[in-house]
DNA sequence: CGAACTCGTGACAGTTGTGTGACAAAAACC
DNA sequence: GGTTTTTGTCACACAACTGTCACGAGTTCG
């Protein structure tokens, strides 16, 4: 279910607005000044923002530029100006997207879609516990533990096995594995197949037959997606 | 160092755009069609494409689909039309953003900025996989599934089958396999011909009466599009 | 019809890629 | 300062893969 919050203080702009949207399948949050969004996005955070620029109180500059000092959300100015220097301000204080009113729905509609497409799901910012099956990753911890028990890693088990993790489901190459766990430009790649048979001893209940930790022959290194 | 694209029918309107981005502080390529504009981002891939909607030969729409087959690089159409119609059937293809002709630099340059604001470093890009009926390819994982189930391809046998399926419907010729897959600018044809035989095992449900992996007898080998 | 050609495939030997145990240097720890 | 742990290098062994060849079936064409 994808929320919208619209901040639009003309009430029959604003009603409209929600009404196309819902019928387009979106959940609509409504406000009609920035502070009343502001709160509104604080407490029950929207995926996407639609905001006029011309308000009452805190224009929608302002307004953009506040929610930007805590949040990523994509923004979208709904706009009765069509001026290049609204425009452009618009989106140096951090708007995604700019239309102009009258905008047809499937308009708004389809950018809102583009936009979310590129939006970057919450997760890859902050290091923050993995889970990839039986195995848990703290890396603020410094822990890794397997079916809730604590794993005895090396400094740079740990570092290669949060890497592997950090792109779990793809395959890394030696030559990648060395640059960012090692930050060597070059190398012997055979130190890393070294160390990925040391971290399999841990990780792989048999380390004969690697479930987790698996080998791509020829390309290099797989930590599977569980 | 930013890279941007143009593809635009229109000598002047094409190099007025590319000297405006300049001055903005990008590398500008640029292409006249399509076509040119699809070969060029494969060898000298830009940051950012920009395409107009009416192109002789491949039209913006197919440029767009195409380099979404490949590329999750940030397309914005510039378009002298402006048709919700357009619009919507454009950011649909896979466009990022739709200005309409003629535009002010400054907010071409404000909205590229703010869309590589939004785009994902790409190094966390995970491309996206490719669907070929029963079979899917993901050449980032380095798996191959025929009916959701994992083949064990060889590397050889798998960048085979990953430039088939790049051009797949379309005949390759032993020299074009030889020169994409091993990087021979000559050599013996027969060793694609191996390749593919013991591709075929693998691919094949009766490897005896190919209906994926088929040979086009004089020219070479095509993989059925589904 | 037979010669020339195209293609599929099994066999095989040489090459490459990978796992691993041993070991010494370096670092961390006490 | 000595002990323990960690790290990087090496060498060997083995398995997987690759490229070549040769034979045979099927096709094309004169």
């Amino acid at each position: 279910m994808v929320a919208v919050l619209v901040i639009e203080d003309d009430d029959r702009i604003r009603l409209s607005l929600a009404m196309a949207l819902e019928d387009e399948g979106y959940t609509v949050h409504t406000a009609a000044t920035a502070e009343e969004g502001l709160v509104r996005q604080r407490r029950e955070p929207a995926d996407t923002v639609l905001v006029d620029l011309m308000l009452p109180g805190i224009d929608g500059f302002e307004c953009i530029r506040e929610l930007r000092r805590h949040d990523e959300v994509p923004i979208v100015v709904v706009s009765a100006r069509d001026d290049t220097h609204d425009i452009v301000a618009a989106l140096e204080a951090g708007a995604d997207d700019y239309v102009v009113k009258p905008v047809a729905t499937k308009e708004l509609s389809a950018r809102l879609r583009a936009l979310r497409r590129r939006t970057r799901p919450a997760s890859v910012a902050e290091p923050r516990p993995t889970v990839l099956g039986e195995l848990e990753l703290r890396p603020y911890a410094g822990e890794v533990l397997l079916r809730g028990e604590l794993l005895a890693l090396t400094r740079t088990e740990f570092r290669l096995l949060c890497e592997l993790a950090e792109h779990a489901g793809q395959v890394l190459s030696r030559q990648q594995l060395l640059a960012r766990v090692w930050e060597y430009d070059y190398g012997d790649e055979r130190l890393v197949d070294v160390h990925v048979g040391r971290l399999r001893q841990k990780v792989e209940d048999d380390p004969g037959n690697p479930v987790r930790l698996v080998t791509v022959r020829g390309m290099g290194y797989k930590l599977q997606r569980p």
